[in-house]
DNA sequence: TATTACTTGTCAAAATCGTAAAATTTCATG
DNA sequence: CATGAAATTTTACGATTTTGACAAGTAATA
């Protein structure tokens, strides 16, 4: 693992109108008027980091939130022997950060790039300051944070009362529905993420992911080219498996 | 499992002044004005059920917010195979409901009362109004909420890389926090759930929670006094299995 | 209080899954 | 394109956990 690129952020004031249209397709500022918009804009900072590099770590406290301009980030949890859990695989319009300016506690989670990663940081004071001056802000991630516990609340109950290939599959339906393409009518999964990762959504060993894929595509449910999974009948494989 | 109990749910107005009195201790109402409070409590509704009657049933679309006056209820999702998993315990104080009034979506889990528990009901649009009128409630939402999530992922660490023993002490942390009291510098657990409901919280069967039970009570971690449980020391048992 | 329904402790057999290690393939980089 | 590193596949084995069962204990109730 790499340590965090030191990008030393610009200011995005250079070019104020590209980020603005950026932020405004962020679904959590969609609700804002374009003045509080231009603010938030102003103060807020562009990050880069390569693929691998820590963008936050376990533990810390200083709180920012960041929303991803472009890149893939893992939201992942570390055990004592080094072993991971990802909680959340988060793209393009994601944000993260935000619980620990809520609640004030250190982060819970490191946050890894898994490609070379862009975004935007708004400090503290000033997304606080925002939930403050405009309660749409509020009402959004009152709801993106409903969504996430219910799928944390379908995570818990999968890794509960399924056996190894249920939980895989299940990995497996949620990279389709949050990553996945549809072409002629399958699902496809450009960049699956690499075995071990994969392992550590699903709570279960690298060995068990190789053996369960290979049990799925002899069984027709999967087919793999490169590094792309296509899942041949979406609906079929989620009845059979969920 | 029983039928809900047809409790007619009697309007608050007879006794006002107790149910302020309550509703203002409820934390995520703590901001409120008492005038906003008032009309709060008038249009609350008071229901009453019986241990083991279902609250909530999962699927069911109809939103409410419930506060609980007394009792513990059981948040529970349930495999095709009727196999469940207790997604939290909750008592005095708590309250569920929120998220589908938030996202609109069906409920995901279902609320099983565990005893005896009087319920303090508010409609989704009073609520909705509540959140809109008064920001402090968004804010206490919002902590609640990330609190939820932060205990969501932490049982997902649990679930992914521990063994059944670390798994049922983990539970058995998460109860002595929730619900445990001091005694003698020992934390003790009265009423301690069910063996199979135990081993619902901790993804594993009836028969490992009595066999990893005894092994802690072997190594003198836990004591166990009828229905009550005690560990014996806190910290040296959460440093061991955490 | 007697009876019935739950709840718990424990056992043996069977299944599941992780560990380890070696062989092979894929990928990145000079 | 070659080469070393990283990632994957495969195999075998053993440890852990589940299943299903039953007896003993406890609580609930008629």
């Amino acid at each position: 693992m790499n340590l965090p690129s030191v990008a030393p952020g610009q200011p995005l004031t250079s070019d104020l109108g590209e980020a603005m249209e950026f932020i405004r397709n962020v679904p959590i500022f969609s609700e804002i008027e374009a003045s509080e918009l231009a603010k938030i804009v102003r103060v807020g900072v562009r990050k880069k980091y390569k693929k691998g590099s820590i963008i936050l770590l376990e533990e810390e406290t200083g709180a920012a939130l960041f929303v991803i301009i472009s890149g893939k980030v893992k939201i992942v949890r570390t055990d004592d022997d080094g072993r991971e859990v990802i909680l959340s695989i988060l793209g393009e319009n994601d944000f993260f950060g935000e619980m620990s300016i809520l609640d004030g506690l250190a982060r819970s989670a490191s946050v890894v790039a898994i490609t070379k990663t862009e975004l935007f940081m708004i400090h503290r004071r000033d997304f606080l300051k925002l939930l403050q001056d405009v309660p749409a802000v509020a009402v959004s991630l009152l709801k993106e944070l409903t969504m996430r516990l219910r799928k944390a609340d379908a995570q818990i109950k999968s890794l509960s009362l399924k056996d190894a290939a249920g939980r895989v599959a299940n990995v497996i339906l949620q990279l389709a529905d949050d990553i996945g393409t549809i072409r002629k009518g399958r699902v496809e999964i450009d960049e699956l993420p690499l075995q071990q990762d994969l392992a550590n959504m699903a709570g279960t060993s690298r060995e068990t992911i190789s053996r369960v894929v290979h049990m799925f595509i002899k069984k027709n449910h999967l087919e793999l080219q490169g590094n792309k999974l296509i899942i041949n009948d979406y609906e079929k494989f989620k009845s059979l498996y969920t």
